[in-house]
Order: C-alpha cells, then sequence, then structure tokens
DNA sequence: TGGCCAATTGGCATAATAGCCAAGGATGGA
DNA sequence: TCCATCCTTGGCTATTATGCCAATTGGCCA
C-alpha cells in the first residue's frame, strides 16, 4: 500500500469514523429531518451537552454536518443527505449476517 | 434515545466501525475484486501477518467478509458489494467538505 | 513422525476515544 | 451593567483499538 493509497484511504476512514458511533448515528438521523440546536440533541441523545457538543464538533470537522449561530444558539444541519444511503447498506450487512449465522 | 433504538444503533455502529480504518477499507476494495488469501493481503497492505489476520477477523465477525478454507489457507471475499456504495457517498461528503473549507 | 507453511490467538505496550465536570466565551434580556 | 442561557473547550479518567512478537493450531508432504 503505497503513501498516495494510505492517504486517500485515511481521508475516508476520517468520514467513516465520525459515523461509528450511535450517538452520532443517532444525531444523523435526526437532523436527516431537520434542523436541531445542541441542546435539543443533547436531550434527545440523554448525554450530557459537552458530550454531544464534542461529537457534532467531530461530525463537522468531517464534513457530515454544517453548524449556523442564531442568537446564543446553534443549529446543525446534514451537510450530505447521500450519508443516509449507507444505513440501507449496512441494514443489508445485518441481514447477510443473520442468514450467516443461521448457515452455521 | 430508548433502549432499542440504541441497540439498533449499536448493531449499525459495529458494522461502520469494522470499515473505519485504513487497513480494511483497502482489503475491501481488494477483495472487492476478487478471492484474496490472507498472506496476499498481508503482502499487500504492508503490515504483519497477525495484524492482518485480526483485521479480517473483525470484518468477518461483521458481516463483511465471509472466509473459506483451501487446504493450508483461507480465502476471504466480499460478502456484501453494497459497501462499495459507501465510499461513493464517502467521496460526496469529501467534496462537500472542501466546498466548506473554501467557504471559510 | 517430523518439518514446513499458513493462519489464528494470547499477551502486552502504546495510542486513540468517550464522557463527565469545571471553566470560559458569547449572546440576549432585565 | 449584571445575569442567565447556550455552547465550546480543557482536563482528567476509563475504556477501547491497534500492532507487534511469541506461541499455538491445522494442513500438507516427505
Amino acid at each position: 500500500m503505497d503513501r498516495k493509497t494510505r492517504s486517500r484511504l485515511e481521508a475516508r476512514t476520517r468520514i467513516i469514523k465520525a459515523l461509528a458511533h450511535p450517538s452520532r448515528l443517532f444525531m444523523v438521523e435526526e437532523l436527516a429531518r431537520g434542523k436541531r440546536c445542541v441542546c435539543e440533541l443533547a436531550e434527545m441523545v440523554g448525554a450530557d451537552i459537552s458530550t454531544v457538543s464534542k461529537h457534532l464538533s467531530l461530525l463537522k470537522s468531517a464534513g457530515v454536518v454544517r453548524d449556523e449561530k442564531r442568537g446564543n444558539q446553534v443549529w446543525y444541519e446534514l451537510r450530505c443527505t447521500c450519508v443516509l444511503g449507507f444505513f440501507d447498506c449496512v441494514e443489508a450487512v445485518m441481514d447477510s449476517l443473520a442468514e450467516q449465522e443461521r448457515e452455521e
């Protein structure tokens, strides 16, 4: 694996890692329905606001979401709805895994 | 976030996490071209065989790949090619991120 | 049986993540 | 100006992930 390939894969990995957490998946699904502010998401996720803020910051730096300040609130929105396409595939893999386990 | 939702998201997370590593991405792309044995992949990735074996074991338990013993070798193959669809989306997110950075 | 090769597993050290509390910065209203 | 609210950041600990070496398993062949 040469340096160029590795660098390309690391860039992809940053985005995939950003999605690889239950709370972040939850927020992405929620943001697919519309903009939400941090305190709303924190309430829904059921974690400390600082934790949720860090999750959002991570999603933002990965390019998955975008933020917008309004007064003293910060609203987040999905930047790329194609991310939702991930989930269909993930479901397919899960079905495939279930099938595999039945085989054994 | 209720218990049922969390459990569903954790299941999805397992699969996404399995893809969230440069070497594993590399192997998935390589397996998209056809079956490969562990030593071939280890050679290509440029890591210790034991490391590659653990990566493959992780991908397998996530349901992304399947293995098949032939003599004293083990061949791996993609179980669900839809995983490749991830990458198109990832590219889109990366483009979107580049755009975001130009804006700022 | 003994030796070799492929692969997995155990063990360990290091690095990266996650989550909370506390502190700080910004905004809006009284 | 003072205070409350919203959010982010720093700091810390606990957990998890990574990658190597060493040891082990399993198959093949002489």
